[in-house]
DNA sequence: TATGAATGAGTCTTCATTCAT
DNA sequence: TATGAATGAAGACTCATTCAT
């Protein structure tokens, strides 16, 4: 029985070892450019041996992609606006959320980099996957808009717009800040401080004056 | 002399058949998926014609995300902040600008979808390409902020940050507008307005009470 | 009638020049490497009119060939060895037809060329040619050695294994200095007399002791 | 241990079985009409296996072509005029080394053939591989000769022109004898000794009488 | 379970030749 | 006769996957 767990457990290590070799070069190469061989080569492992694990090139990668969404949803997943009461605490909330996210993210740089530079754009080939997560996503969060709208803590919209709206800044500035390094002098909590209140301020209280013309109330 | 540019007027058309073909299987199937065959039965040409117009697959896969660029460039890129003296100014023309864009790109579909579907992504496969577009056109509204604030029209903030931001949030509504058809009982204008007036509330106009604070001004 | 005959010669004017420009470019680059379209560009003709002076390439190859080969017949093919009285009228002979040889070789360097670039190989491709016309100079120069034997000039011997040591000889000499100017420094002259007297002191004259035994003499 | 032995032994086996039945076809078909697909059927496997011992047809017919170099150069490469003392020793020597290089090369005829069908003529293919041996080899020959006349044994001339005499003459009597086997009637030893007869009496000793007039002494 | 050699389907690309104008 | 665009047959090469050991 231990010998059975042992082994169990060496049958997962390697696996492992053969999705962090194919992580590596994944986000490298992107999902075409990727060879098996390479994948393999990287692990350490004989070409034949890859297929005892996993059923193909394909499958791996989808799986991966399972994990990053996966990872994505659950850092985020539950977060809920239940007991915000006003919007310092929205914007203590989302600063919390969007700073734990970032954290998970930069650890987790290769799974991250597969997922922006091979598959945010919907290719046919993952397109459904990818969209699906995006559908997803944009759903949850155009509750959480006529949630908090419900609460009274942001003004009517089009919460679906706004949902996407906020999809792509987040998902270019993840990007730029975790896969290409693009901000390297600006701290993680300045970037996001940026983006919570950007979203903040596209995002007025009720009985303000409208957001579309705020030169009323700067008069 | 009428011979020649007869000819040569064949030949450009023959070369923008080809070209339509792809467009329309590549925006279809992405540049992986599609085989050359596909593309000359589109177009209803030989194998071998293809050749005469063409250097391979991907040159012309390289010269359509070229013309996607200039056709961009194109648009936005003679826009100048320079007489603009107002909030309300600088809302006009960006929603002329937005919904010039909009209008362009709807025009060009099957472009704007190998985009956005293949490319947008900087897969390793076209990253440079896209990659430069992508720092020219934060470069470009990187310096715009820093003129709308020296005009007293924005306030200070990271201004690279808000340029990726603004790519970010455009990018993605394009491509639920354009591409998905996501938004589709809701008009342009209301679109280009929503994108204008969250550009806009995120970038308050000086001497206001910080963004960052905002909860300040609510009490 | 003056018509036709000037079209005519048009015509042969044409067909001449499509015929250089493939000799220059054969005998850069050999048969296969050679494409229509570029012996059609250096003719400065269409690739369609190619086709109405000549069968194909291949065609065009064996025709250029032929030329070469009948340049050489006729250059040697005359010879007779009928009014030599001494050894010293064959060496005038042979000197004055080797000079004569390279000469006409030299002034149709490109020609030369092909053959000795391409052909002198008999590969496959124009083996039969080839193989025939080594066959006839093996054959003439046999039939040489012959009647010399007969007129008491050259002893006894292999003539046919002379014979075709001696076309060895002479094809790399001429391949040498004529198509790799690898002799530059020395003259035509030297040349032809080094391989004259090659010929003769490997041919000596009957009743001497024989030259399997030199050593016998020179002691 | 014997097991890695082993699976390299096979391994090696295959490749010769590739490049046995690519030798064979090569030099029957000559490089360009020759496929990978003869090939394989040839050797009796699949396409693909191919590719996974060679480059490609080219990569694969150049190491066949260094290997026919090779074989020459460790046939004759050892050869050294050092301990000759006479022409006697000379011929012995010379025809020694020519019965063994002629023997060698009529065990290995297809290799044979292969250099002397398709690329003795240095086509612009495999033109400088070629090239380096005949001008290695006319080196080679070149300081042989000097050294003989240093050592008395041959008489002044110009050894680099006599080196390629050689070289023609040795190369087209193999061509007919190995490759084309148009002295069938004749014995090996024969055709040898009159290309050493032919050298020696081409190249007599020094105090003699010019060679250019043989005549003289003859009377 | 590990190995790695063998497989062969799948596509791009070339270029001599044809033919309508 | 000249043109040059169109043709399509032909073949090299890749690489994910299989399978015997």
């Amino acid at each position: 029985m231990t010998q059975t767990t042992e082994s169990t457990d060496a049958k997962d290590r390697r696996r492992e070892e053969l999705k962090d070799a194919a992580i590596q070069i994944f986000s490298e190469q992107g999902f075409h450019a990727t060879k098996v061989s390479e994948i393999v080569a990287e692990a350490g492992v004989s070409q034949g041996t890859f297929y005892n694990y996993y059923d193909g090139k394909r499958q791996l990668f989808e799986e991966i992609l399972h994990d990053f969404l996966s990872l994505v949803v659950r850092t985020i997943g539950g977060w809920t606006p239940a007991n915000l009461d006003s919007r310092e605490d929205l914007r203590r909330e989302l600063t919390r959320v969007g700073t734990q996210l970032t954290e998970v993210l930069e650890e987790r740089r290769g799974l991250t980099a597969i997922f922006f530079k091979e598959s945010s754009a919907e290719t046919p080939e993952f397109g459904t996957i990818i969209r699906e997560f995006h559908e997803t996503l944009a759903g949850m969060l155009t509750h959480f808009n006529e949630v908090l709208h419900e609460r009274g803590l942001i003004e009517a919209g089009n919460f679906r717009v706004l949902a996407f709206m906020t999809i792509g800044m987040v998902e270019r500035i993840i990007m730029e800040h975790v896969v290409y390094d693009n901000f390297d002098s600006i701290p993680h909590e300045t970037i996001v401080e940026h983006l919570v209140a950007h979203y903040l301020s596209g995002t007025r209280q009720p009985l303000e004056s409208s957001d579309l013309e705020p030169t009323d109330e700067e008069t």
